[in-house]
DNA sequence: GTTAGATTAGCGCGGGGCCT
DNA sequence: AGGCCCCGCGCTAATCTAAC
């Protein structure tokens, strides 16, 4: 008998579209008993503001109102993902700031639950939500599931940003020559061209040329543009 | 605050070597 | 042959710095 790990992974494996994809999550959350799913992913550009893209079997309503209110700005447990990977399960205190948000997601049905974020090497987060209605979540139940629950966040994760990074961000897929990813790595350092082109064993104008292809790779409108994003999406 | 000079960045163009 | 990587030159534009 296959172990539950190696059928998701099959499950998520395939070249399912985004949404038959989300499917296949949904029925693996089910089988975990929470009736809601939700994944989200952020991307680390532009830094002014970063894209996000959600999807969820959550009642559409409250999709629609949560988009509307711009609930993302306030919900914390997207703060949390932020900034750990540790999962966070819903509780009274989590949400004790964002009291109206809290009520609103009770409102349509949505009371307990837990979520988990990921990052992958180009930094893009993404996180998994399992949520449901009635049943709150144990101690015993959490033991018993969290091992299932975070396996199914990270391949969900890498399923899910597999499809979407490539559409909402290509330079993600950019393949940077070695000469250029020097070159980036010693102005992302602080360097001028002049002494990159010294340290090593070029001109000024050469190096201008690799930062110059790079830049254009990267969709980037100069140098410093360039060299952040090959640092954000992790080139360098 | 203005100005002049120095420094740095950016652009267009051309060419050689290597690999498929 | 064509694509890719690497290297080079001359020039202009933008920015910084110091002196007035």
């Amino acid at each position: 008998m296959k172990a539950w790990q190696e059928i998701q992974l099959q499950a998520l494996q395939t070249n399912d579209s985004e949404h038959q994809l989300f499917q296949t999550i949904v029925s693996l959350a089910a089988e975990l008993d929470f009736d809601y799913c939700a994944y989200g992913l952020r991307l680390v550009l532009p830094l002014n503001n970063p894209k996000i893209v959600k999807t969820s079997n959550y009642p559409t309503a409250w999709q629609a109102q949560y988009q509307a209110k711009n609930y993302c700005a306030v919900d914390p447990t997207i703060k949390h993902a932020l900034c750990s990977t540790l999962p966070i399960l819903w509780t009274d205190g989590l949400f004790a700031s964002t009291a109206e948000f809290w009520e609103e997601a009770h409102s349509f049905g949505l009371r307990y639950g837990w979520a988990q974020s990921m990052r992958d090497v180009h930094s893009a987060t993404g996180m998994l939500t399992l949520a449901r209605s009635d049943e709150p979540l144990s101690e015993t139940e959490l033991a018993a599931k969290a091992f299932k629950m975070a396996w199914l966040t990270q391949n969900a994760h890498i399923a899910l940003s597999r499809r979407l990074l490539p559409k909402l961000l290509p330079e993600a897929d950019t393949k940077l020559s070695n000469r250029e990813i020097a070159v980036l790595r010693w102005t992302a350092d602080g360097k001028t061209s002049g002494e990159i082109a010294s340290i090593m064993k070029i001109t000024e104008r050469t190096v201008n040329f690799h930062i110059n292809n790079a830049a254009t790779k990267l969709n980037a409108a100069n140098k410093t543009s360039a060299a952040v994003k090959a640092a954000m999406l992790g080139f360098l």
